[in-house]
DNA sequence: TGACAAGATGTAAACGCTTTCATTACGCGT
DNA sequence: ACGCGTAATGAAAGCGTTTACATCTTGTCA
């Protein structure tokens, strides 16, 4: 197994006769060379299997092509769906896309941003807009562009969804069918900020039609389908048992779901469920889940374009906020008896 | 927004009256430092905020401290947990994740191994063996240590399971039930080797049982729920009806699960159901699905585990099999009436 | 045919770090 | 106080590119 028998540019250079700004030129700016030239070294190239290497490129360029992205976890249906896009976008612009994952910890992503920073990268994406001083310092020392994604601060660019208003949307939804007793699943608001505005939204919502929402009523668990069941079976143990549950996610609704399966409590009939980011697998449960459709992929797609763009002129972007829509399946009903 | 306006050794050098050797040093071999000295360089260096630059440290060293990996898609539960692992155990020996996907196309498998390799990466992790001789000799020729995960070719490391017997285990549960008519939803073949040794493991098991697998039993579909609706609905059309579904990943099944919901088919009375993988959703959804356990995260970190044991010393590391179990749930029972 | 502009190529200095080798400082025994 | 071995530090040469800037070719036009 040879180790490091890349060959360089120096030794293309030396093979098709010509100085390494030539090859190096043959490599980025063809146009610059004469037909016959450029062929040679192209020729030489190939023959030896030249690479170029990206280190030593970004190294002396101070352009690196890679853009990094900080998200809470990996094991989501939403992230992969944007991170798909995103790698998928960048891809096609020339550009590499850096992933890094914090698990939700602050300090986490303290670290995660400050060695993307390291690799060189030439912008950043983030998750949401709440996070320590420290972490905000070190980008803005960098003089990277960021953007946020789902939501954020407003003195960085940002493309997201309206999480308060998708709160709300739920909310009205269930407050409609005429639900009085409903009760939330959300994930942990520390550090949150797009949990945080979900429920907000739907507080919003209820105290606007006059509905409480006690603190009995709320409960946070983690964002997966076990804590979408620990929730429910929580809300479900209550003696003045709510008739509508809320997960601020779909795959904490999902978890609701089942555990209501689990204790043959009918949905909606006798428990009406909603969700929020209209995940692929919402509308294959059964019932189907009504939920609210956060635009994943095209929160990829926009957020490469915002920081392609901020990457070739620094000038500020400002928010972006993709539309967001309440789709109603079968997991939601009117009230059924009041017990 | 200040342009790189982060400082370099060189500054910090000047700072703490020293040359940048020794601020070298105090980054990386402290030990080899007066702690006077050190003291002065660690104050100077925090004072002006100083971060090392990890690009050019790779250049000077050949060490990028970084493990590429190369997945078909980010979007899938399985990988994710794979992954998850994986960076969690690369962070804390201090090494950086470098993650691209291809969508499961040859060409695009070869160019992100070809843009990982120009990243300088110390080694490289695939899935599968299974990949165009062209993409191989990338790999060797760039003498970085490689580890395949899930299965793969035995003239490199590979850290996985059995999937021929993960196939057989699945089937073996179904033919004890009592079932004859046994029908296959895998997903596409071409370039999939996990999903072809998946397959091969059902066959041997049904002709080992002297049960046939006729073509029209046999459903290449998208890796996706939606993927087993359609495989599923497809399979309930026959005119000789399957008694039972195999999906070679959950996620099939599961939606071959939801399809038989829509169409008011009962699981498992009127049709048995089982997958592979025993993603956390499995127990979840009702019924809850029968499958194999694939031990995602394990082969997460053994892999690590391996990957950076090649990277110390070149030795070549054999195949390490991690186990697989059924885990039978609610989704198989007994065929019913004969039709 | 000669001069010149434009185009093609070469030279060499960064980029920020690691690392080898040389040099200097220090502590100790006598 | 001297010399010596060792520990601490410095000088400088890369690592493989990019990129001014300098130099050398061309072709063109008077």
């Amino acid at each position: 197994m040879a180790r490091r028998q890349r060959s360089s540019l120096t030794d293309v250079a030396h093979a098709a006769g010509v100085s390494i700004a030539t090859v190096s030129r043959a490599m980025s700016q063809p146009e610059m060379l004469r037909a016959d030239t450029l062929e040679r070294v192209r020729a030489a190239a190939a023959r030896l299997g030249y690479r170029p290497d990206h280190v030593a490129r970004t190294l002396a360029s101070g352009k690196s092509h890679t853009v990094g992205v900080v998200i809470p976890t990996l094991n989501s249906p939403i992230f992969a769906d944007t991170l798909q896009e995103m790698q998928r976008s960048l891809d096609a612009a020339g550009y590499q896309l850096l992933v890094a994952s914090h698990e939700y910890d602050p300090a986490g992503e303290f670290a995660a941003v400050d060695k993307l920073l390291a690799h060189g990268i030439d912008g950043l994406v983030l998750v949401g807009g709440s996070r320590p001083e420290a972490t905000w310092k070190l980008v803005e020392s960098a003089g990277v562009p960021v953007v946020q994604m789902w939501c954020g601060r407003s003195d960085h660019a940002c493309v997201g969804v309206d999480n308060h208003a998708a709160g709300e949307l739920v909310a009205r939804h269930l407050l409609a069918l005429g639900h009085r007793r409903i009760a939330v699943i959300t994930g942990r608001l520390r550090h949150n900020d797009r949990q945080r505005a979900r429920l907000e939204g739907i507080r919003a919502a209820l105290s606007e039609a006059g509905v409480a929402l006690p603190a009995a009523y709320l409960t946070e668990q983690a964002l997966s389908v076990p804590g979408g069941r620990v929730g429910c079976s929580i809300l479900l143990e209550l003696a003045d048992r709510p008739t509508a549950l809320i997960g601020t996610v779909d795959v904490i609704a999902i978890g609701a779901i089942a555990e209501c399966h689990a204790r043959g409590i009918a949905v909606p009939e006798e428990m009406s469920i909603a969700g929020i980011d209209n995940i692929e697998l919402a509308a294959h449960v059964s019932p189907s889940l009504s939920s609210v459709e956060i635009p994943a992929t095209r929160i990829g797609s926009e957020t490469v374009e915002r920081v392609l763009a901020l990457i070739a002129d620094m000038t500020k972007a400002g928010h972006v906020m993709l539309p967001i829509e309440l789709v109603e399946r079968h997991s939601t009903g009117r009230p059924g008896e009041t017990r």
